[in-house]
DNA sequence: CGGGAGTTTGATCAGGATCAAGGCGAGTGG
DNA sequence: CCACTCGCCTTGATCCTGATCAAACTCCCG
């Protein structure tokens, strides 16, 4: 299922990118002799590649910020704390997915794996010449940076309207729909994070996730699945329920 | 207050942009022969600019996307609405930030003035050619919408985590905040717009809001004038209520 | 197999929504 | 110029969704 193609698919999706900007991954990288300049993935010879543990810290927020990062595969969360300790998780990040991007000095919020996880990280002295040097690429960013900004748009509709039901039933199709352009089955989709993640995405207590998960799996909407999966049985009555994106 | 200088002192802010990204307008924008190029505001010489009286529709979500807009003065809210009629405003817009800056073939959200509005509007074509012609305002472009994804963020925070209190605390802080660093009192903020637009910004209802700008009142910690403006009293307690950005 | 974290379920609570009236002020027309 | 009116804002009473507090269950993981 993750095939370079079905990767690549998933990185030009029509979809707002997720959370700071998909861009493609090469299939080649770090398998082949690096070429200086691959066109299809111009970052590929930048910076390196590490594999972090699952629930690590990869950079928190307030740290000095020298670099951004790619997520290569696996799954990261981002997000934000307030003094008392209250978190808003951002977003989740999958493969192509990047973050740090951002003319700060600081890093505005913490990255943490939720699975195993590897991750490109990028000087954003290599990333700056690389825009220099191509001016199309600095494009092709504006246009994933912009693509998030709409992620982000729609979250805010999520979180300041949306009931208990309609942000669980959205933040299923989602995903689903994530996973479906980056292709694989329609229907099941991953859950590696828990429900105390889903809840401070989407604004929402544990307890609540569970309860509404619990109803959904009464009326037949979706089936709970082990191992962090889930199936969605009535995609149709999910997007009703979601009341849009 | 509106001095050329206060202006780019606002758009040059270090405080993240508050909605689609400000850019420096150029002092004599409209007032003299327009230069071909203008450095200080390369877009000066695009489009054309034109008012708009209050509480009228510049475009609609859905609507064909040829032009992104800036506006030079006024203000703007930006919304989406759920299918029922609930909405969410993204933002409300001030000198300097721009609108409909996306790589989709529609708006994604609709955009109406609350006051009597300058506008200028800039074809897509335009802001293409000038981004290819000036690779450092593709840069510029990129800056400003990561920023505004920076302010998105803090607004997701604001809807998943905060009490209402601390709310419209954050609210009149970053209102306060825009204003200071545009230059002009410190103190004294404008809310032109109604109590209803400021409970689709929070995820709130206009009682709600009426009543915790009550509460605020009553403890002394803001003023309500005439005019829809507001007096903050006690800028360190209201930054406490807020609890971080 | 046992321990423990995470999840589910239950009971109660409370913050903010909803429903319902007044009050106030800015425009409008007489 | 003043009074009226309409829309917005404020205030009050009650309701309800989701939070909180509490306990049992499950499934990993060692």
């Amino acid at each position: 299922m993750s095939t370079h193609a079905a990767i690549a698919a998933h990185a030009n999706r029509a979809v707002p990118g997720y959370l700071v900007s998909a861009l493609a991954i090469s299939p080649a990288s770090g398998l082949t002799a690096i070429p200086p300049r691959n066109p299809a993935d111009p970052l590929a010879s930048l910076g390196h590649t590490k594999v972090y543990e699952r629930e690590v810290t990869v950079f928190s927020e307030g740290d000095a910020a020298g670099s951004v990062f790619r997520v290569m595969s696996g799954m990261v969360r981002l997000y934000k704390m307030l003094p008392d300790g209250r978190r808003q998780i951002i977003g989740f990040l999958q493969a192509g997915d990047m973050m740090g991007l951002a003319f700060a000095a600081q890093y505005l919020y913490t990255a943490e794996t939720v699975t195993a996880t590897t991750i490109q990280r990028i000087p954003r002295l290599e990333l700056d010449a690389l825009m220099d040097a191509q001016p199309a690429f600095a494009r092709k960013l504006l246009s994933a940076t912009t693509s998030e900004l709409m992620a982000a748009q729609d979250q805010m509709v999520l979180l300041g309207r949306k009931t208990a039901a309609e942000k669980v039933a959205t933040f299923l199709l989602r995903l689903s729909n994530r996973k479906a352009v980056a292709g694989g089955d329609e229907r099941t989709i991953d859950l590696p994070m828990g429900r105390s993640d889903i809840a401070d995405h989407l604004g929402l207590t544990t307890e609540t996730v569970s309860r509404t998960l619990t109803k959904l799996k009464s009326s037949r909407l979706i089936r709970i699945l082990v191992g962090g999966k889930l199936e969605l049985l009535d995609h149709d009555a999910l997007a009703d329920l979601a009341g849009g994106f």
